[in-house]
Parts: C-alpha cells; structure tokens; sequence
DNA sequence: ATTTAATTTAACCAAATGGTTAAAAAAGTT
DNA sequence: AACTTTTTTAACCATTTGGTTAAATTAAAT
C-alpha cells in the first residue's frame, strides 16, 4: 500500500494492524455497519493514518473480503479434489470445516449476508482464485453408488447436505438456542460433539 | 398507529403500504443497509406521511421483526408438539418448512443477520411469544431410539440436521452457486427436488 | 358548510460519516 | 546533520440520513 522503508512487515506493522482491525469489524458488522472511525479506534490509530494507508472504506473492504475469500474457497476444494476414499475425505472434511468455523465464528455470516448486499465485490474477489472442480467428487460418488459401496445419492445434494450441517449450527446459533432453551454452556457442549455427530449422521444416512 | 376514521383497514390502506415497503427493504438489507427515503419511495409517498404513521426507523423495524417472528416461530413449534409419529412428523416439517422457505428467500437471512447486530430488537419481540417445547419431541426420539424404530441419536442434532439442511441451502444459495458452478436454472432445479432429498437422506440416516 | 383527518410539499435541522488537508512532530535512514 | 517516511493533530468539507415543522391541499365525516 505504502512504500516501506524502515517498516516491519510483520503481525505488528501498522499496516497489519490497520487491517486485523478492520477484519474485526467488518466481519462482525458489514460493510454498512461498519464505520471508519471504529477501524482507527480499534487499530489504535487515527483515521487520517487509516486513510494513508487504504485510500477508501470500499479499497478497506475489498481487501478484506480477498483474505477471507482466500481461506475460504481452498478448503471446499480439498474436500473436492483430493483422492482419498470417500467415507475418509467425508471424515476429513467435517473435521476440518468444523473446526475452521468455530475458530472464526463471523466469517461464514458475513460471507452469506455480504454476498447478497454487495455481490460485485465478491464476484471480482472470486473469480481470479481457482475455483472447486466438483466433477472429481461427483464421479467419486456416482462409482461407489454404483458399485453398490452407498445409498444411491445425488452427490450435489450430499455435498450441500454435508456443508448445511456444518456451517448451519454457527450462523444460527442464537435462533437455536432460543427454539431449543439451551444456556450458553449446553450449547457450548452442543458445539463441541458436533463434529462427531454430523460425521455419524452422514455416514449412517450412506449406508447400502 | 393512527385514529382510523374512514380509512379502509384493508390490504391496500396506507398503513399497510408503508409496512409492506418496510418489510421489503429491512428483511433484504437489514437495519442498517435500509433508508427511510427507500421505504417512503416504495411504498409510493412520501417521508412526512412516514413519519406520520410510524414515528421512527425504530418502531418501523420493531413492527417488521414482530410480524417476521410471529410467523417463524409457529412452524417450528409445529415440529416439536404435533402428535404425529416420528416419520411422519419429519416427512411433514421438511415438507412445510422448505415449502416457506422458498416462497420468503430473504426472511431467514434477515432473521440471522440481524440477531447478530441487534439482539435487543429480537429477545423483546421474541418473549411474548410463546416459544416452541422441545422435551415432547425428545422424548418421542428417545422413545424410538430405546424401541428400536431408529438408529441411536441425540434429538437435539436430529432436529438441528434437519433444520439445517432445509434452511442452508437458501442462506448459501450464491455461495453454493460459485463453488458447485451451477447455472440460474440448475439452481431452480436443485432446490425444487430439495424435500424429497433431504426426507430420503433423514430417514435413511435413522434406519436402525 | 363546517370540521376533522389524511396527504403532500418543501424547506429545514442536527448528527453521523466518509474523506481531505496542511502543518507539525516523531522516528528512521543515509 | 540532512533527508525521508510515518504518525499525530485538528480543523474542515460535503453528503447522507433520520427526523421535524408548518402550511397548504385533498378527502371524508358531521
């Protein structure tokens, strides 16, 4: 952004702190409900500083929804592409993804609501990054259901069904908890089997 | 909101009009993303008579989360309480609740968005209300489980799956759209076999 | 016809907000 | 020391936005 002279680029540059600030906040609160002078305040600056370094909240943004979008897309394409055998790359990913989620518990939210108000910068952001390749899986899927190995399924609605029971008890947390009457320890717990459970449930659900 | 002395009750009053903007723009831009000058515009008048009706942004936004609440909750409720026999109470939700899914596309993201943002709004309008009673359905699981009818699982993840799996794929829809290169039309196709998928996946997930 | 309510118009206000600027101070580089 | 870069300060600007007000108009109720 800037040249740097003397500048450590590392986790402590201002740089770096400018933008772990404005992840913070645009991950929790949207680019609507973000504002340029919480980005400072939190980044222990000031906005004259903020705007030296990123000239607009939409460049801010932009680069924000990049780093997200970068950590997202490579781990669906693992599960995709890979060559293990299915029950294990099903095994894999639900280990995976769920643990990824609940170390960054803003992220998949602010994907999905982000995406719907301001789509342009995500379909810019994307589309330079390789996508997933799904034919691998689906013709993974398609030859054990064919060999008789699972239940026929159709691999696109596995897919969705494995990613939905990952993400899905994140995003709606606070829903659940109030349908369900769950404190916030039960529901701690709840999370923290999940992996265990989803992974049960889909494998039963492919049983022959 | 206002003394009503010739004025039609019906679905084209003003007061109605006013609220139906307002319930389109806040359930698909939420809170923040939403104008009054937008609403006032859509609803085809102007910010004075706005005002005039709905003294502030506030009471309009509480007015559109109450009725969005009133009518989520209920079809939850369902689930839990019917008589039905498990399956049959299964086949039923999936059936009911992607049905209104897919006739409201920006009710449960606004719902999920904006707990997030703005708790306060929602516990409010949410307590009145008469929250759904899980332990009936629990105990109708468990009491499958302990006969054998299905295949051991904790009833909090059955219904948490479920919902899951009906819901997601709505929230994710762009998403889901990128990583799995679906066309507009595969998309429309995908989500209209959805009920009979994920009825096929849940019961073939609870086979003993 | 008189009164009351509904609606429009249009100007206006105050606060928040994204963004700019210029000058000075601090820190680093040579 | 001389020079460059980084950071702060602080004032400032333009726009957007939620909200108000007052007066005029239209429509309905009595």
């Amino acid at each position: 952004m800037v040249k740097k002279v003397h500048q450590d680029t590392d986790a402590d540059s201002t740089e770096q702190k400018i933008f772990d600030a404005a992840h913070e906040v645009f991950t929790q609160k949207g680019m609507d409900g973000a504002k340029m002078q919480e980005i400072a305040d939190r980044a222990g600056i000031n906005k004259a500083l903020l705007h030296y370094y990123y000239r607009s909240k939409e460049k801010l943004y932009e680069a924000v929804v990049r780093a997200v979008l970068s950590r997202a897309v490579p781990a669906v394409r693992q599960l995709m592409e890979s060559e293990l055998p299915l029950e294990e790359k099903i095994r894999q990913f639900i280990d995976l993804y769920i643990g990824i989620i609940s170390r960054n518990t803003f992220v998949p939210l602010f994907i999905i609501s982000e995406i719907n108000k301001h789509p342009d910068h995500f379909i810019e952001a994307i589309l330079p990054k390789e996508l997933p390749q799904p034919e691998v899986f689906y013709a993974q899927v398609n030859d054990a259901v064919a060999t008789g190995q699972i239940r026929p399924i159709a691999p696109q609605h596995l897919i969705v069904n494995v990613i939905s029971m990952c993400i899905f008890p994140f995003l709606g947390k606070p829903l659940l908890r109030m349908f369900l009457g769950m404190s916030a320890e039960e529901m701690r717990a709840f999370l923290d089997v999940r992996k265990k459970e989803v992974t049960d449930f889909v494998l039963a659900a492919l049983r022959p």
